[in-house]
DNA sequence: CGCCGAGTTGAACTGAATCAAGAAACGTGG
DNA sequence: CCACGTTTCTTGATTCAGTTCAACTCGGCG
């Protein structure tokens, strides 16, 4: 596992090719990201103790439709997936942690398609205050709307608003 | 690995208690639906060759709110928890297929997230339909409307008029 | 024959999108 | 420390997809 320091703005990982790494982020924020009809749509956001990757290409080594990028100066950690391959032949009981980690991020999944259902547009932003605790400091509207699933105005209407 | 045939109708777990088992349709087809707000919602639809389980239940050995029930006449295999857990053991090479699996089921959920956030209620009834050939004849309309996200009236009127 | 669940249709309403301007905030260079 | 341009955010007016509620149709089936 290597540490890193990185500045805000900064690439961790450009669509179109394979994704190798895992990040952990120890201190600060990384977002996930991918152009949809020419927008920047924000799939994931990883805080304190968050982690990150292009799954797509992580899991199947595909290339990634998915951007990796730090949204204000971070301290993180990077697996490279060969080192954790490498890893998980050595310690074959780690395959069982490699599994729970799955379902762990499995059920956000599950539980973030239920929010965008039942939730309005105002409840969401809510609930990922909650689970992102300050990230309206950290992060453009934009970066957050996307995230929602709704425009950058109506985010702008709906947190003052209400 | 049990081999059973359900008759439409059938409840194979009900909500409140613990699940404890993984379905796979070998034919026919099963929901796994919860309540919210008093409104009989479908999480996901299984069909040939096709899983299911309470996701919160099986992984956490929680109390699921889930409910499982057959939708037509079936033929399915089941995997109770217990059996997995030890054929895990005796074959830990089977952790790493158990990983893959729960990989490729949060794949498709990321894909159901992009899918409710940016296609209009047609194109996900289209899509649904894609995945699940010839499930507008197996299933209420009511209960695809709901695991669209959208009412039982607009999915009618969106699957007529276009 | 009459009921019942499932599906359809209509009209009014609403949350959010879209398009279009402005207003703040921010960094950079002079 | 200010002036300038750029980026980010807000606000307004209009439109639209989908909701809501209510009534109606249709195909079994007891």
């Amino acid at each position: 596992m290597e540490y890193e320091e990185v500045v805000a703005g900064k690439k961790l990982h450009s669509h179109g090719s394979v994704c190798e790494n895992l990040y952990f982020v120890e201190e600060g924020a990384l977002r996930a990201f991918y152009f949809f009809k020419g927008n920047d749509v924000t799939a994931h956001f990883a805080t304190e103790r968050g982690s990150i990757t292009a799954p797509d290409s992580f899991i199947n080594g595909a290339r990634s439709k998915y951007s990796i990028e730090a949204i204000m100066n971070s301290k993180i950690f990077i697996i490279r997936k060969s080192v954790l391959e490498e890893y998980l032949k050595l310690y074959p009981q780690l395959e069982r942690t490699a599994r729970e980690y799955t379902e762990s991020v499995y059920l956000e999944m599950l539980e973030r398609v239920e929010s965008i259902v039942f939730l309005t547009a105002y409840e969401r932003y809510k609930q990922l205050l909650t689970n992102h605790p300050g990230l309206d400091q950290k992060v453009n509207l934009g970066h957050i709307s996307s995230y929602l699933g709704i425009t950058q105005e109506t985010l702008s209407r709906v947190r003052n608003k209400k």
